[in-house]
RNA sequence: GUGGCGGUAGCUCAGCUGGUAGAGCCCCGGGUUGUGGUCCCGGUGGUCGGGGGUUCGAGUCCCCUCCGCCACCCCA
């Protein structure tokens, strides 16, 4: 019986890798424009940094987690989110020694068991950029500028970002309470669902899809008119800068973050287009006191994680596919070890050549050499060779032991290659119609 | 985790009320053609997701299971 990958996971193949490949870069890319650096922690950790840091009560902790003991009986997990494992390296290291705010970034594979459906796997990658040390809510803009940025870069259209302040430990806690106390007055009119988050997580019932819920929940009070002081002027701060961007928001009251080590700031990248199950492919927020939950002193942080897969489908332009340099084929009298040690001295030069290994004919060769959208075909019948480029031939027949040589001294069109020319290459062209993002 | 829809060649799909499988694309070969393009001919390829049952006989009916997708839930 065949064994196919397991539910919820996602082969990528070469064919999709181009898409994927101009989203990363594009991070990559940005990364190294704002000053952050790469950052790359386990794929498991000890339980107990998911557990004490998403809160008791999210549904992550609840029933996401991929969790198991090694041979030695210690509970471990493969991360379902990558910025505990941050903090947890940031306080690990020392990292407080240097140049505050430390500004990270990590592309990899985080674990969830839920229920996969487009655009959600059990495994799945994130890029996650990072910066703790300073609660300039200047930062809280840049990263999500950052984004946009990315966002432009990729091609991802058709996302609006949705904002709010969940304010801090000076006024949510009161916050809470006023909550509390409204949901404890309506809650014969509330379903059996609210209710139990109202008692479990009450910032969470505004996410409620019930209408008759939505209803009630009209008139609760809201965090934005709670905040304290503080609060409501780092929150001023962050929106004067989006606005000095140039990015647009929608002011989203109710929204809140399923990871209980939020504060402040909370936003989110939406794109409606990709159904209400995986609309939101980029989200994050401030966490003020993640870093000292886990053992550090007391240290602010603010960053987003963005949902590869989703980002890819939102949109992401499939960068131009750049063909071979040279395709050799030859027929059956042709002195093939030579002619292959000829490819390798080729490219050894830098060119990026192919050759037939799956026995074809000419003919099948020659489509062959279409298909690797080669810039030039060398065709080598017996003893002698000659080039084609462009459907007309270079040059006169030469000896088949010449082909380096020859295609040296003629040289096809300059090479394109630079590091993450993927990205580089739609950078060059007219993205003004992306420049509306988000 | 709950509910719903779907799983036939590598891909997209057809297959009426049950009678042991087809098309297009792709791939390979040949021919045509002074482009690596086009066109023509031929060919490879499927234990019909898996298992059990009903039946003389099941891709087609029933049950279980796996996988995908949608809604809810939640999230990136």
């Amino acid at each position: 019986m065949k064994i196919g990958a397991p539910r919820g996971t996602l082969d990528v193949l070469p064919a999709d890798e181009p898409r994927r490949g101009a989203v990363l870069a594009a991070s990559e890319d940005v990364a190294e424009l704002y000053a952050y650096g790469r950052i790359v922690t386990p794929t498991f950790e000890h339980t107990e940094l998911f557990a004490r840091t998403s809160g008791a009560g999210s549904d992550v902790v609840q029933k996401e987690m991929y969790t198991f003991e090694d041979r030695s009986g210690r509970s471990l997990t493969l991360r379902p989110e990558g910025t505990a494992p941050v903090a947890r390296a940031y306080v690990e290291h020392g990292l407080h020694r240097e140049p505050q705010p430390v500004k990270t970034f990590y592309i990899g594979p985080m674990y969830r068991y839920s229920r996969p459906a487009k655009g959600r796997y059990r495994e799945f990658w994130q890029i996650g950029f990072e910066a703790m040390g300073s609660d300039d809510p200047a930062l809280d803009a840049e990263l999500i500028q950052l984004f946009t940025e990315i966002e432009r870069r990729a091609a991802v259209h058709h996302t609006r970002l949705e904002l709010n302040s969940i304010g801090d430990r000076e006024c949510r806690p009161a916050y809470v309470e006023r909550l509390r106390a409204f949901l404890a007055e309506r809650r014969a009119d509330l379903d059996d669902e609210t209710r139990t988050r109202a008692d479990v997580s009450p910032l969470r019932v505004f996410d409620t899809g019930s209408e008759h819920a939505r209803r009630v929940l009209a008139d609760a009070p809201t965090i934005g008119d709670s905040l304290c002081g503080a609060c409501r002027e780092h929150f001023a701060v962050v929106r004067g800068q989006l606005d000095a961007y140039g990015i647009e928001y929608e002011l989203v009251p109710t929204l809140v973050r399923g990871l209980d080590y939020y504060t402040r700031t909370v936003f989110e990248f939406v794109n409606d287009d990709l159904g209400s199950a995986q609309s939101s492919i980029c989200a994050g927020g401030r966490y003020d006191y993640l870093i000292e939950e886990i053992g550090g002193a007391p240290t602010p942080g603010v960053g987003w994680a963005a949902g590869v897969e989703r980002v890819s489908m939102s949109g992401a332009r499939e960068p131009e596919e750049r063909g071979l340099d040279v395709f050799v084929v030859c027929d059956e009298q042709a002195d093939r070890p030579r002619v292959l040690a000829q490819v390798a001295e080729l490219r050894r030069t830098g060119l990026r050549c192919d050759v037939d290994y799956a026995g074809r004919s000419l003919k099948g060769q020659m489509t062959q050499a279409g298909r690797s959208k080669a810039e030039r075909v060398v065709r080598v019948i017996g003893e002698r060779a000659s080039v084609r480029a462009g459907g007309a031939d270079v040059g006169d027949e030469f000896p088949a032991t010449e082909i380096a040589s020859f295609l040296l001294g003629h040289p096809g069109p300059p090479p394109a290659s630079e590091p993450n020319a993927k990205t580089r290459a739609h950078g060059a062209r007219d993205v003004s119609k992306e420049e509306q993002i988000p």
